[in-house]
DNA sequence: GAAACTTCGGAAACCGGTTTCCTCACGCTA
DNA sequence: TAGCGTGAGGAAACCGGTTTCCGAAGTTTC
């Protein structure tokens, strides 16, 4: 049925990829010859090591990985879960772990699971059986999940969400210290009378940021101005909170928001009401999203979760787990505070 | 040195993947056999057959693709290039070409080439080892590219980029038709003296829908207010834009944005100008972004490109070129025109 | 000049599956 | 009872590589 394989017969045929024994054969030797001239193994004459290395050349062989994988047992391939919809937060994540994971020549996987629970053992099946090397676990929410799976023949590592096994190895950014710094830097440039605009009370960074927040001025010996305002993640809960605030008789001089769309919308109502940013009103966001920050007039002072450096740290864990050398437990990683005009007047 | 291989003696030790000689072990038949049952070929007694699934459940074992791919020929994978960064554009393309394409059991290597022709080569190369049954290129343009390979022995298809070689396959959006349907659509509500306010003159998306503007317009028996405004795709250049257009002395009664941040930038600028929209001046968008469209104030009329559909497409073609159907050429999708405040009132 | 080492490269096993081919036992018919 | 057809399942080849093992030369050494 099958025909006679045949060889490539001219350089650069590509109908079909050359196979080891395709260069072997134009090499006049045998395959476990042309392999050990392509891997520098054994012991062979220079001549005909570059005999090999020439037909391999010529034929622009490539070896096949699939087969490589099967008797070394390593795919050199991992695979990456989104749990929910890729999106703003997942891509740096995403960017960052494929980055680092390239450079030790491993390639990714990509499966968004669509916050749908059965798409994501569907995948979870699919990726062990492919016999990736292991696995990286993203999410648009910091909350802890539970863990994708127990008693895995590989390494997991869950980057930005976190599982809720503290035994598995989870890399996530430290929001609570993110919203120190926001604090500080608030009160280092003199402010003391602080609101606090956030998104829905029962979303975990909501929460841990507000706490944080209350925390840090707690032990400044100050309160906010008054409770925070829990809404949504949106420009117009901006908008509609500061118009709160105006409304009420507190006076503030700085607004922390715990997004930066939620700074935007605010910074627009601040100015349609006639308050100077940051000269009355100093903003800080959270996110660092650049559309939303440098957009923002003035741009806007934000906290930055470094989500590409924690895809990066999430895949170097992950490597070094593989090597035999896991790192369980939750790894936090500090934020990075940027200022910009919405704080302190940059000079240009 | 190896010391022998053990079979997995309790069901759930994952120490090691089971493999198909384990599950014919445990059933008490020959690997061949199990074969067969695991996928329904041969003629087996029913009982035997269910002995081996039973095995097969008890051991989880899911077959190693590996080793499929290496008989089959085919690894039922794809290769996804993104050639610069991904970004907003490439989200919706990638999720709806994975979404297809996993609905055909298919899994995507995700690749970011970063603007990096060595990258992208390495990356081509890799895939080419790893013997993808196709390969899906994007970028974040969609001007036409040199093909990233020729001669290469699987398919490729390019979406939103297309390739500079008309025989290669490519999916990309009508921008030109997008930006009809804005003018009618500003037309069709009465506007006369529409302005367009766009990207760089050289950016090639900025150029086709400036000139498919024109010539809408033209068709119609009108004329830009003023020669197209070229900028920057930013906030701050619709905002800027805007100012040198109620600087003038021509009246305008609408502006189509080539961006949805530049028109957004323009909302910000009219309305600070007391121009009401969409009463005074009707304002589209285009990219459909929901981040803008829907946060301007008012949300913003806008054209989508539907590039998850795009994406979707490109793998639809990418599935039917791997099984033997190409459809070679550049196919182009229609953009969708989203109607909001910004030109309509809409009901609530 | 024979024994002992090296050097080089081929043969073959192996990874984990699939598929073809073949054998064996059984049941039916003449 | 011999002959034949059929169903069930095992043996082995194969996919494309890697690695171990071994043998055939050539080179030293005494």
């Amino acid at each position: 049925m099958m025909p006679p394989r045949k060889v490539a017969e001219s350089p650069g045929n590509l109908s079909r990829p050359a196979t080891i024994s395709d260069v072997a054969n134009l090499a006049g030797v045998s395959v476990g010859t042309a392999s050990k001239a392509l891997n520098g193994r054994g012991s062979l004459r220079v001549e005909t090591r570059r005999r090999v290395l020439s037909a391999a050349e010529q034929l622009g062989f490539q070896p096949n990985k699939a087969a490589v994988a099967l008797n070394s047992g390593r795919t050199y391939t991992v695979g990456m879960i989104t749990t929910d919809t890729i999106g703003r937060f997942s891509i740096p994540l995403l960017m960052g772990a494929e980055d680092a994971l390239g450079a030790g020549e491993m390639s990714v996987f990509l499966c968004d699971a669509r916050d749908d629970p059965i798409r994501e053992q569907y995948y979870l099946r699919t990726l062990l059986s492919r016999r990736v090397d292991g696995i990286i676990v993203t999410g648009r929410r910091t909350q802890a999940r539970p863990p994708i799976g127990t008693g895995l023949p590989i390494p997991v590592v869950y980057a930005f969400i976190s599982s809720a096994d503290p035994g598995d190895c989870s890399v996530v950014p430290d929001e609570a210290g993110g919203a120190h710094k926001a604090v500080d830097h608030l009160v280092g440039v003199g402010r003391r009378r602080i609101a606090h605009i956030t998104g829905p009370e029962h979303h975990h960074s909501a929460a841990i940021r507000a706490a944080a927040t209350e925390a840090r001025l707690a032990e400044t010996g100050l309160d906010l101005v008054s409770p925070p305002l829990f809404g949504e993640w949106s420009e117009a809960w901006g908008r509609q909170a500061v118009q709160i605030l105006l409304g009420t008789s507190r006076e503030f001089d700085a607004v922390f928001c715990g997004s930066d769309q939620i700074a935007r919308g605010a910074a627009d109502t601040l100015r349609a009401a006639g308050r100077r940013v940051p000269d009355d009103v100093a903003l800080v966001g959270f996110d660092n999203w650049d559309v939303m920050a440098l957009a923002c007039q003035p741009p806007l002072t934000s906290v930055d979760m470094e989500l590409e450096k924690l895809g990066r740290t999430a895949a170097d864990l992950l490597l070094a787990a593989i090597n035999g050398e896991p790192a369980p437990g939750t790894h936090t990683l500090p934020c990075r505070l940027v200022i910009r005009d919405s704080t302190v007047l940059q000079s240009t």
